[in-house]
DNA sequence: GTTACTGCAAAGCCTTTGCAGCTGA
DNA sequence: TCAGCTGCAAAGGCTTTGCAGTAAC
C-alpha cells in the first residue's frame, strides 16, 4: 500500500496531522464511518481537531477521488477509502456496511442500461439491503 | 389505474384534499419531485397547505408503500409513485431522473450477491449516473 | 513569505416535532 | 363524536461558511 503522505502530496494537498490521521483511519477500517464517527475515534489522539475540519478534509478527499462518499439513506454520509468500483451491502438490523468487490454481473447490467436508455453512462451505485449472517443467527 | 381515493382508503389513510392532491400529482408525473417541488407546484390550488403537511403526507405514503423515497445524493429526497421494483438513472448535466423498468440483469446480480455474502437479501437500490441523450446533443 | 489549513462559532438547509384547531369518517 | 390530519412556528441534526490565527511548503 502506498504511503498516505505520498498520496496526499501527489494530489497537491498539504499534509497536516489532521489529514493524515483521517486518511489513515479510513484506509485501515472497513466500517464505512460517518464524519462524526471519524471525529469521535480521533478525539483521543487529536483532541483539538474540530468536526468542521473533518468535514472540510473529507470534502477535499472526495474532490480528489481519494475517498468515496456513500449515501445509504441514513441521516448522514459514510466514507470509504476503497475507491475501486464496488457495491455496498447494509444489514438492516445492525446497520453495518460491507463492500462487495468484483461482482461479475455488474458489466452485463451496465450494458443493458446503456442500450436501453441511450445515456452516456458515467458511474453507478448499487446498494443492497438485507440481514447479515450474524444477525440471522441471533434472530433464530 | 385505480382511483387514488380508493387506494388511500385501502391503507386506512384519511382522505384529505391535501393528500389527494399530493398523491395524484405524484402519480401523474415522471419528474421524481422533491418535497419542495411538490409543495411549490401545488401552491396555486392549495395555497394554505404547509410544507410540513407535505412532509408528513409523504412519510405516511412511504410507510404504507404507496410511494418510494429516492436518495440520489442530492441535498433532498425525491419521491416516486411507481412502486414496482425498478432502477433510476440521473443525468449529471440536467439533473433529471428517469425510471428504468424491468432490467433483465437484475435477477442475476441479486443472486450473485446473495451467494457471495450470505445475506438474506431484502431490497436493493441501483442508481446510474450519466448524460442523457438530450444533453449529449447540446454538448456537441 | 505565501498559500492554504485549522478551529471556533454561527449560519444554512432539509426535515421533524409540538400543539391547538379543524375535519373526515 | 373523535381519531387523526393540518398548519404554524420552533426545534433538530447534519453540513457548510466566515474569519482570524496558524502551520506547511
Amino acid at each position: 500500500m502506498l504511503e498516505s503522505t505520498a498520496i496526499l502530496k501527489a494530489h497537491h494537498l498539504k499534509v497536516t496531522p489532521q489529514r493524515l490521521a483521517i486518511f489513515k483511519m479510513l484506509r485501515h477500517t472497513n466500517v464505512h464511518p460517518s464524519a462524526e464517527t471519524i471525529y469521535n475515534s480521533l478525539q483521543e489522539d487529536h483532541p483539538t481537531m474540530s468536526l468542521a475540519t473533518v468535514y472540510k478534509t473529507l470534502d477535499a478527499f472526495v474532490q480528489n477521488g481519494l475517498v468515496q462518499q456513500l449515501n445509504l439513506g441514513e441521516d448522514s454520509y459514510r466514507y470509504d477509502a476503497d475507491t475501486s468500483p464496488h457495491s455496498h451491502m447494509q444489514c438492516t438490523v445492525c446497520k453495518s456496511v460491507e463492500d462487495i468487490e468484483q461482482l461479475q454481473q455488474v458489466a452485463p447490467i451496465k450494458q443493458e442500461v446503456q442500450e436501453l436508455t441511450g445515456y452516456q453512462l458515467l458511474s453507478e451505485q448499487f446498494y443492497f439491503y438485507g440481514i447479515c449472517p450474524e444477525c440471522q443467527k441471533t434472530a433464530q
